[in-house]
Parts: C-alpha cells; structure tokens; sequence
DNA sequence: ATACCTGGTTAGGCTTGTCTAACCTAGAGT
DNA sequence: ACTCTAGGTTAGACAAGCCTAACCAGGTAT
C-alpha cells in the first residue's frame, strides 16, 4: 500500500464527492479537483488496477475497501487539521489549504501527538 | 522569489552547512542530500541563475541576500516544527522527518499561530 | 611519466503528473 | 436525419528533478 500525494487526492475526492452525491464519475471528479478529463481518466486507471476503486458499467467510480481506508485516513486528517488550525486563528481558506498539503505528508506518530493534545487540553 | 521545495532544500542545506564548515562545495551539499554530483551541480545552476547564491573561483558556495532570507525562513521552521513535534512525544528521527516536509509547505499564517500558541502556553 | 583520486560539468534518460488535441459513443433538440 | 452536448479514452507533449555515463582538470602517489 504504497500511496503518493496525487493517489490520495483522488481517493479523498471521490470520498468526499460521495457524501453529498449519489453517484461519483470522472467528470465530478475533474471539475472538484479542476483538472481535465484526461488527467483523471489516466490516474483513475492507475487507481483501478491497484484496486482502491471499482467503476459501473454505468461509469460510476465507488471506493473498494483498501481505497476507502486511505480516503478515509486522509479525510479525517483534513478534518482534524483545519480545525485545528482554525482552533489557533488561522483563516478557514488558509487553514483548509494548509491541511490539503499537510494531510498527505504528516506520520502517523505526529499527527496522533498533536490529536492527543488537543483531546488532554480540550482545545 | 518564487521557489519550491526542491531549492528551499539546497538553501537549507547550505546554510547549514555553513554553520559546521570554513567552506561549502557542491559535493559537500551532494554527500548531506545523499543526492549525485550531477543533480546538485544542475540545481546549483539554477540557484545562481536567480542569484540565491554566489560560487567562488575556487567552487566555494555563499548565499546572497535572497537565498539566505529563504534559507533563514526554512530554517527556522525546521528547528521549530521538530522541536513541537518532540515536545508533543514524537521520536525525534519522526519528528525531524516531518518538520523536513512540513517546513516547505505550510503557510506564514498557520505557521505563525501555531508559534503564537506554544509562546503563549510556555508548550 | 603514469595512474589514480577529488571536484565538477554536460548530455541524455526516466518517472510522475499534468496538459492539449483528436477521437468515440450515446442521448437530446430541431 | 443532423447536429450538438456530455462523458470518456488515447496519444503525445512538457516540466521537474532525479539518475547514469562519459568526460575534464588539477593534485598526489608510485
């Protein structure tokens, strides 16, 4: 399961895509992450044969259980890190764009550090 | 002063460098990235190009003003982002190794509240 | 003199991840 | 029937940033 920061993009998208649609396709994909059909069709090809998604005969893109849990990972880190930010006075737009980079990067180690915190200081 | 994370890298590691060295050389910077002579020399290149630094006849490498703002800034970052990270209980080799990615790509803003707070909480 | 390090350069290759351009298919509008 | 649009694919280009390979110059050792 060795994933890069692109890989992980898409799969938090088209997590993230899914709660607020009832179906997700290359194109919702493209037009969230403002890229060109093209692009997305190629990685999610590359995506399709680690298989972390399945697509329909219908097109549409759903996460297998191996893609869900990096989508669900990434997402959650996304969550807790704009919060967080925000927590500390940063501007939501600011703290969004910092948690879309930071996300993909942090370990495991520092980012539970810094969740633990936060949950001992009720912060 | 557009730069990324590949020159904000040299610039670190010449200033570094600097600090435990009478002079740095291309491959005194090559051995600390674990990078070929090549590469560095190509990237070197273009760090004078935008004059960052400054090569002696000798190959002995400075940094001007400009690079050494940068490298100051990330440097800075560098020491500060690992030193929270050990405070919060992440093994130092981690907590490094996140600070080496984090120090490139978060913001002025979120860096600076995140400064803010371990001030104002003596962390 | 010869051979061999050390420091450095240049050319060309490879991968990642985007782009444009050209194309296909199916459905809707006229 | 004809055309347009939406969804999707493939091929080929390009930039970054690393690599290997081949090379050069200068100093040292035999």
């Amino acid at each position: 399961m060795k994933t890069n920061e692109s890989e992980e993009m898409y799969l938090e998208t088209i997590l993230v895509l899914g709660k607020t649609r009832e179906h997700v396709r290359l194109t919702d994909i493209a037009k969230d992450l403002d890229y060109k059909k093209s692009s997305v069709s190629v990685a999610l090809k590359h995506l399709l044969e680690k298989e972390y998604i399945k697509k329909s005969p219908e097109g549409y893109i759903t996460l297998c259980p191996s893609g869900k849990k990096i989508a669900e990972m990434i997402y959650e880190r996304h969550q807790f890190i704009s919060t967080y930010l925000m927590k500390l006075g940063v501007p939501e737009e600011i703290a969004v764009d910092d948690a879309c980079k930071i996300e993909h990067i942090i370990s495991e180690e520092s980012f539970d550090a810094i969740k633990d915190y936060v949950k001992r200081n009720n912060l």
